[in-house]
RNA sequence: GGAGGGUUGGCAGAGCGGACGAAUGCAACGGUCUUGAAAACCGUCGUGCGGCGUGAGCCGUACCGUGGGUUCGAAUCCCACACCCUCCGCCA
C-alpha cells in the first residue's frame, strides 16, 4: 500500500515516480477521488452517528412520559446514520480496490527501463573455460540418476522433477551451508507455514496484483506461499515493535509453489522453471531509515554464499518496468550457466521500503509522534534446484562427473559429486 | 470427527443493557525525595480513521476474537464462524 497521506501532498510527485514503472496516471486520479469521497463521507457519518449517541444517552435519565417521543427522535437518527454507513461502505470497497493497485514507488536509483533493462553492477567468481564440450545439468543429472523428469511429470504433470541419491542429498548440504552462512549474519531461522489465509498474501502484495501465478487449495481456504517471504512477513502482521527489536532478521525454508502461468513454452527444460522448488530466503524487519543499508547487507550475504560455491555470477540492479508490485528496488544474482551459454537468476533480493509493512500493519513504537511503519527487506539465500542447475553446470568435468566446491565438502562428505 | 470450557488494553483480571475506551493490580515512562539506587508518593500510560492547530495538543468517531443480528442505546442479549485449552477417537 502506498502512502495516501503522501499522494495527498505530493500528487504530482507520487505521479512521476510511478510513470516511471508504466502506471496510467488515471489509474492514480482514480485512487485520489475516492479517498476524497470517502473523507467527505466518514466526516458525515461521524457527524450523524454523534447526533444519535447523544440523542440515546439522554433516553436513560429521561421522565417516562417523554421517553416515546425521545425513541422515535432516535430511531430517525439511526436510519440516517444507517444510509451514509452504507453509502461509506460502497466507496470504501471501491476504494480498497482500487488502492491496492498501486505499486510501490520505485527508489529514485532504480535504473529505468523493463525486463532485460538491468545494469550489471559486478562479477564475480571466474568464467568457466571446458577443454571439452559442457553439458546441461539435465545431462549432468539424468546420467548420474540424480533427477526423474520423465516420472516427476507421470505423476505430477509438467514442471515437476524427483531430486534423488546425490541431487536430493545435494538439496540438504546446500540448506545447510547457506541456513549456516545466514545464522552467521545474525539470520533466525524459522520453518513457516506454506499454506496461507488471504490476509498473508494480500499483506505482502502479491495479491491482487499477482493472482494468476498463486496456486489455491480446492475450497480456496489457503493460498500456497509462492516463497517463504509470505509467512515470513506475516509473522508480524498487526504488532508493534519495540524500536530495540529491530532490526529483527529471518532466514526461513520451506517449498515454494507457482503457476507459471504465462510461461508456456519457456524454460521447459530440467529444473530451472518448475511448480514447485524449495528455497532458503532471508527476511528482515528493519527501522525505515536503515532500509538500504540492510539492502545492501543482504545482497552482500547473497554474494557470499555463492562466491562460497565458487560459481561465477553477476550482481544486477533490476530497471523500475521489471520490479514487483511490492518493491522498490531490487538486485539479482545471475550465474553463469555452461548448458545455455546465458547468465540466469538463481537469487533476487528486495526493499520492499513500507509497502509490505503498511497493508500487514507492522509498526514500529515512537515515543513522540505517530508510530511509524518498519521497512522489509527480502533475499535469496539458496534457491535450490537453479543453484543445483549452476553448481553442477560450472564445477563439471570431462567425464560428467562433478568437482564439491571446498566449501560444500563438510556438508556432503564428498569431494566429487555424480561420478559414475 | 465427538463432548465440554474459554477469548476484555504489554501482562493479570473486573465488568454481564444506559455516560465503559473500559475498575484494579503489575509492568513501562516522567517527576519528587536520595550522594546514587531501592522503597514511598505524584503524574502519564492502547490503536485506527476523519478534522482543527498542522508544533507538544484538541475535537469527533470506531475498536472488548471475527462477521452478522436485536435495541433509542451492546464489552454486556441472540446467531454464525475462527482460534485457544481439557477429555475421547484417529494419526506423523
Amino acid at each position: 500500500m502506498i502512502d495516501l497521506r503522501l499522494l495527498r501532498e505530493d500528487p504530482d510527485g507520487v505521479a512521476a515516480a510511478l510513470s516511471r514503472r508504466g502506471l496510467d496516471p488515471a489509474d492514480l486520479a482514480n485512487v485520489r477521488d475516492l479517498d476524497e469521497r470517502r473523507r467527505a463521507l466518514v466526516a458525515e457519518v461521524d457527524t450523524a452517528r454523534s447526533e444519535q449517541k447523544n440523542a440515546s444517552r439522554t433516553i436513560g435519565q429521561a421522565a417516562p412520559d417523554e421517553r416515546q417521543t425521545m425513541i422515535d427522535a432516535a430511531s430517525r437518527l439511526k436510519e440516517r446514520v444507517g444510509e451514509l454507513e452504507q453509502d461509506l461502505a460502497t466507496v470504501e470497497a471501491e476504494f480498497n480496490a482500487a488502492a491496492a493497485r498501486i505499486p510501490n514507488l520505485p527508489h529514485p536509483d532504480a535504473p529505468d527501463g523493463v525486463e532485460g533493462d538491468g545494469v550489471v553492477l559486478r562479477t564475480f567468481g571466474d568464467r568457466p573455460d571446458f577443454d571439452f564440450e559442457p553439458r546441461d545439468h539435465v545431462e549432468l543429472l539424468e546420467s548420474a540418476d540424480a533427477i526423474d523428469l520423465v516420472r516427476g511429470a507421470k505423476v505430477s504433470g509438467a514442471r515437476f522433477a524427483y531430486l534423488k541419491g546425490d541431487g536430493a542429498m545435494l538439496e540438504f548440504a546446500l540448506v545447510r551451508y547457506a541456513i549456516d552462512v545466514a545464522m552467521r549474519h545474525g539470520h533466525i531461522p524459522v520453518i513457516p507455514p506454506v499454506l496461507v489465509k488471504e490476509p498473508a498474501m494480500y499483506g505482502t502484495g502479491f495479491l491482487p496484483t499477482d493472482a494468476q501465478q498463486i496456486f489455491t487449495t480446492h475450497d480456496e481456504e489457503f493460498y500456497l506461499a509462492g516463497t517463504s517471504e509470505v509467512p515470513l512477513a506475516a509473522l508480524h502482521m498487526d504488532e508493534i515493535f519495540d524500536p530495540g527489536d529491530l532490526p529483527l532478521r529471518y532466514v526461513g525454508y520451506s517449498p515454494c509453489f507457482r503457476r507459471e502461468a504465462g510461461a508456456h513454452g519457456k524454460d521447459t527444460r530440467g529444473i530451472l522453471r518448475v511448480h514447485q522448488f524449495e528455497k532458503v530466503e532471508m527476511f528482515s524487519f528493519v527501522h525505515p531509515d536503515d532500509s538500504g543499508d540492510e539492502h545492501e547487507r543482504i545482497l552482500s550475504i547473497e554474494e557470499e554464499i555463492f562466491a562460497g560455491l565458487e560459481i561465477h555470477a553477476q550482481v544486477v540492479d533490476i530497471p523500475v518496468g521489471d520490479l514487483g508490485a511490492s518493491a522498490a528496488r531490487k538486485f539479482d544474482l545471475e550465474a553463469w550457466m555452461p548448458g545455455q551459454q546465458a547468465y540466469r537468476e538463481i537469487t533476487s533480493c528486495s526493499n520492499t521500503t513500507d509497502y509490505q509493512s503498511r497493508r500487514l500493519k507492522a509498526r514500529m513504537k515512537v515515543v513522540d509522534g505517530d508510530n511509524l511503519f518498519v521497512h522489509t527487506l527480502n533475499g535469496t539465500a539458496i534457491a535450490v534446484q537453479r543453484a543445483i542447475i549452476a553448481l553442477v553446470e560450472q564445477h563439471q568435468r570431462a567425464d560428467g562427473s562433478v568437482a564439491v566446491p571446498g566449501a560444500l565438502q563438510p556438508y556432503l562428505g564428498r569431494e566429487v559429486l555424480l561420478a559414475r
